[in-house]
DNA sequence: TGTACATCAGTGAACGCGCGTTCACTGATGTAC
DNA sequence: TGTACATCAGTGAACGCGCGTTCACTGATGTAC
């Protein structure tokens, strides 16, 4: 039971491994059943021994590129623990990044152009919920009084408790500003990736690490 | 030689019509010649009188996509000269967003995950400035004592002539800064349309609308 | 400890399907004198 | 204005290909007494 087992899961990780590897060469549409079959010198109708179908394996590709993000961002928030909170914010901003440009198709599985009919299962969200936590802790880090004060233009009642989970006892304001910085580092690093900046940016690294900071200081009083 | 190139033009249009019907409905990999053939009670061989091939039709969508959104911007914007800047970037915004839930599927085509293997021609490049051309005409008609002044932590050189060719004359900084609205604007847009904000935000165009404002006083010094 | 039985991984053939693209062709529409 | 010729749109058959999934099967690995 044991050994056939951990011969089963090492399969799947093959299966899965190979699958990403032919995301990454082709896209969506070149993750092919037949194609990983072949690579492993196997027959296509073994694979359903370990994925009902086509959308399970893509399910699990998907799970597992959340859960790879949400790792990666959280084991560079507990390194940098001992910084300022915007030096963690960096810190998490470029481990993000750099998880992106390591693996640009999974990033553009999760962060793209959703899959037409394909509808994310609950493990998704979950999973997906690791990065914003992290984000959300670093503010909690802040401490009140150097917390932006404007109100802005966000009134109560623009959100839903989703927010609130993450940013309990905060403003509305706040929350609606978190919200805009998390979309925004998701925004610079999808133009950087899908090659929006190409012949406006030169030296991305370097612009995204001032855009990141620029965004930083929507949120705190400046110092 | 009139009538003819009539009927043909407006082959062309039907063509590309069906198939940005079907580009909505189960996305690029949905894009089927054959499929666009039979709608239009026609041998899928007819289909390459008009286009070289699957690769060309698809350009043709997306530069079509991209002078779509760029007209509707300009329009926009052209309506709302005699507004305050702020109130431009506003309007230019929500109709960057009403694009972009009318068209979806268009939308995904070009600000989502880029198509692998797929190149953009010139044609693309030329289409896509006229967004970019409207946001930047707005920024330069701020007056400059009006404009951040802090430098923040964006150095001269992070950029190449390309944005310097939009705004001309302005600071490293300003120009930074002038990247990040644009690239947060859309990943606002992205995040909505995408699903990421699904559980976070309750009412989305309320919600666009103050994030919008709160992205211009980066831009701007506080009145 | 050895044997009978159950479980599981992988095979190979097949089903039914659809795709992009080519090519020789017909027939209608336009052009030139 | 009428006729000969050229241009173009669309046809229909075919090529070569690959796909996801099913199913009856073999043979190896584990389980229970």
């Amino acid at each position: 039971m044991k050994a056939r087992e951990a011969q089963r899961n090492q399969q799947i990780d093959t299966i899965k491994a190979v699958a990403r590897r032919l995301l990454s060469e082709s896209g969506p549409e070149g993750l092919v059943l037949r194609k990983i079959a072949r690579e492993m010198n196997q027959t296509s109708s073994a694979l359903f021994r370990y994925f009902a179908n086509r959308d399970e394996l893509l399910t699990a590709l998907i799970v597992d590129a959340y859960n790879d993000v949400g790792e990666r961002v959280e084991t560079s928030a507990t390194a940098a623990v001992h910084l300022t909170p915007k030096e963690q914010f960096v810190a998490v901003a470029h481990s993000i990044r750099n998880w992106a440009s390591d693996n640009p198709h999974l990033y553009g599985l999760i962060f793209g152009t959703p899959i037409p009919g394909y509808v994310a299962p609950p493990d998704t969200i979950a999973a997906a919920g690791r990065v914003v936590a992290v984000l959300a802790g670093i503010i909690t880090a802040v401490p009140t009084s150097d917390l932006m004060q404007r109100d802005g233009d966000f009134r109560a009642g623009d959100f839903s408790p989703g927010v609130a989970l993450f940013l309990p006892g905060y403003s509305p304001a706040m929350q609606g500003r978190a919200l805009v910085v998390w979309s925004s580092l998701f925004g610079l690093v999808s133009f950087e990736l899908f090659g929006h900046f190409v012949g406006s940016v030169l030296r991305y690294e370097e612009f995204f690490d001032a855009s990141i900071r620029e965004l930083w200081t929507s949120l705190v009083i400046a110092t």
